[in-house]
RNA sequence: CGGGGUAUAGUGUAACGGUAGCACAAGUCCUUUGGGAGGAUUUAGUCUCGGUUCAAAUCCGAGUACCCCGACCA
C-alpha cells in the first residue's frame, strides 16, 4: 500500500474528547474514526488488524474442532422470554414495520441452543462446538475507555455442547490453553492472567482472562508464583483456601478483561429444550459451556499495553503491515525495493509522500509497523538501505541486495 | 441512572456583552529535505431552539451531543 493512496491521514492532535490512550493513537493514526459515544468506525489499517486479530482467534479455535457460523444479530424475542432474559437492560430493542419487536443481538446463547436443538437428538450428535465473530450490541449506559467499552464491538463467542459435566470439563479446560495461546500470540501473553470470578448458577468459578493495565476497569489479585489471578469481586477467605493462596502473596492490579469463559450447564438447555436420548434411551439435558472474547477490545489493549509516548507498538501477529517503508527522496531506489517485497508476499506500507524526514519518522512511530526501512541519499551512500525495529532506537544498514531475504525470512 | 464538566473552521485553541483571531491540516506557487521545515496566498467556524439587550461565541432557559467520577457490566 502507498502512503499516498491511503485515504486516511495521520493527526499531530487527538480530539479533545477522547482520553483513553487507545483510541488517541488509534484516531490519530487513522486507524478507527468515531461516529459516537461508543462506537467506532473501523478503517483500512484498523480492519486489517481487526482482522488479524480475529484470524489467529479462528486459528486456534478450530485448532480444538470448534466450527465457524455466523447467527443473526436480529434477536427473536419468543427465545429470550424463555430464559427471562428479554427484559434486560443491555438490549437495544426495536420494533418491526409489520408488528412485534426484535432485539441486537448482545450475545447468543439462546439463539444457538435453539439452533442446537434442531439438530441434537442422540448422544451421537455430541459433543460438538461452534462459534462466531460478530458484531455485537450493548445498550451500556456509559461507554467509555475508547474501544475498549462499546455499545457496538466484534466479539467472538464460542458455545460447546456436551453429553456429561465430565466432557464439558475437558473441553473447558482445553478453551482454557486455547486462550493462552490466542494471547501470547497476540503479544500480551505475559501480562494476562487466568483469573478466578463469580460463577453463576452451575459452577463454583467463571475465569476471565485479565491482561494487567492501568487502564483496565477491573481489579484483580495477582499471584505471580501460581501465574494465577483472583477478581476482587469474588475475594475472600473461602476463595483463597480453594484456590491455596495466601494474602501475603497477592498482589493489587487494574486489569483488562479480555476473555471470559462460563460453564452453563443445563441453564439454557432446559428452558429451550435442548436434549438428548443416551445409549439407555433415555432423555437428557445437554450440558453447555460459553466463552467469549473481543477483537475489537483486544486490539485496544494491545494499544495500551504495548505502545509507546511515540505511538503504537504493534506485535508481528497483527500488524496492519509488516514493514514501513520510507523513502526520503529516493522514490526510484524506493518503488523497486517495495515491489521486490510485495512479490516474496510481503505486506509493506511505503511512504512514498513528498515530505520532511521528520514527518515521516513521526508517522511511523505513530503507526507501530514493526520495522521500518528507510532508503535515503545517506542510507544508499552507506551502502544500502536503512532497517530498524519500532521497539529499538539504533538502525543498521543492509544492502539492497540482501534486504529482501533478510525480510522474507 | 445519580453527580460534575464541556460545546468556536477538518483538528487543537483564543476572543471584557461591541469587527470571531491563531496554529496544525487542506489547495496553489517558490524554496527546503535525516526527527513533525520556511515564505507568499487561498479555503473554512460560534451545537439547536428560545429569551434578555441598541448589540450575544460571551448573559439566561430548554434541548441535544460529548467527556469525567460513581452505579451498572449473564
Amino acid at each position: 500500500m502507498k502512503f499516498s493512496e491511503l485515504f486516511t491521514r495521520t493527526r499531530k492532535d487527538a480530539p479533545s474528547d477522547e482520553v483513553a490512550k487507545n483510541a488517541q493513537f488509534l484516531i490519530r493514526a487513522g486507524f478507527i474514526h468515531k461516529e459516537m459515544a461508543g462506537v467506532y468506525s473501523y478503517l483500512p489499517l484498523g480492519l486489517r488488524v481487526l482482522n488479524n486479530i480475529s484470524n489467529i482467534i479462528r486459528e486456534e479455535l478450530e485448532k480444538l474442532g470448534a466450527q465457524e457460523l455466523q447467527m443473526t444479530a436480529l434477536q427473536n424475542p419468543e427465545i429470550w422470554k424463555k430464559t427471562d432474559r428479554w427484559e434486560q437492560d443491555v438490549w437495544f430493542k426495536t420494533a418491526l414495520a409489520a408488528g412485534g419487536e426484535v432485539g441486537l443481538g448482545w450475545t447468543q446463547e439462546e439463539a444457538i441452543t435453539r439452533i442446537a436443538a434442531q439438530y441434537v437428538s442422540s448422544y451421537r450428535d455430541l459433543p460438538f462446538s461452534a462459534f462466531q465473530i460478530q458484531t455485537k450490541f450493548r445498550n451500556e449506559e456509559r461507554a467509555k475507555s475508547g474501544i475498549m467499552r462499546g455499545r457496538e464491538f466484534l466479539m467472538k463467542d464460542l458455545y460447546s455442547f456436551h453429553a456429561t459435566e465430565e466432557d464439558l470439563d475437558l473441553f473447558y479446560a482445553s478453551v482454557v490453553e486455547a486462550y493462552k495461546k490466542i494471547f501470547e500470540r497476540l503479544g500480551i501473553g505475559a501480562q494476562t492472567y487466568l483469573t478466578f470470578a463469580s460463577g453463576g448458577a452451575f459452577s463454583k468459578y467463571s475465569h476471565e482472562f485479565q491482561t494487567v493495565s492501568d487502564a483496565g476497569e477491573d481489579t484483580i489479585y495477582v499471584s505471580e508464583k501460581n501465574g494465577i489471578a483472583v477478581n476482587k469481586e469474588v475475594l475472600n477467605d473461602e476463595v483463597l483456601a480453594d484456590l491455596g493462596l495466601t494474602r501475603e502473596e497477592l498482589v493489587e492490579k487494574k486489569s483488562i478483561e479480555v476473555g471470559n469463559i462460563f460453564k452453563l450447564g443445563t441453564r439454557f438447555s432446559e428452558p429451550l429444550g435442548l436434549s438428548y436420548t443416551d445409549e439407555k434411551s433415555e432423555k437428557k439435558l445437554v450440558v453447555m459451556g460459553c466463552y467469549g472474547m473481543g477483537p475489537s477490545r483486544l486490539m485496544g489493549t494491545i494499544v495500551e499495553v504495548l505502545s509507546d509516548d511515540r505511538g503504537i507498538v504493534w506485535p508481528e501477529s497483527v500488524t496492519p503491515f509488516s514493514v514501513h517503508l520510507i523513502s526520503l527522496n529516493k522514490n526510484d531506489e524506493a518503488e523497486k525495493l517495495y515491489a521486490e517485497l510485495g512479490a516474496k508476499g510481503i505486506t509493506v506500507l511505503y511512504d512514498d509522500r513528498e515530505g520532511s524526514a521528520g514527518g515521516k519518522f513521526a508517522d511511523a512511530d505513530l503507526l507501530g509497523i514493526p520495522t521500518r526501512i528507510v532508503v535515503s541519499e545517506k542510507s544508499l551512500t552507506a551502502g544500502g538501505v536503512e532497517i530498524k525495529k519500532r521497539t529499538e532506537k539504533e538502525s543498521k544498514i543492509v544492502s539492497l541486495e540482501e534486504i529482501v531475504n533478510m525480510i522474507s525470512q
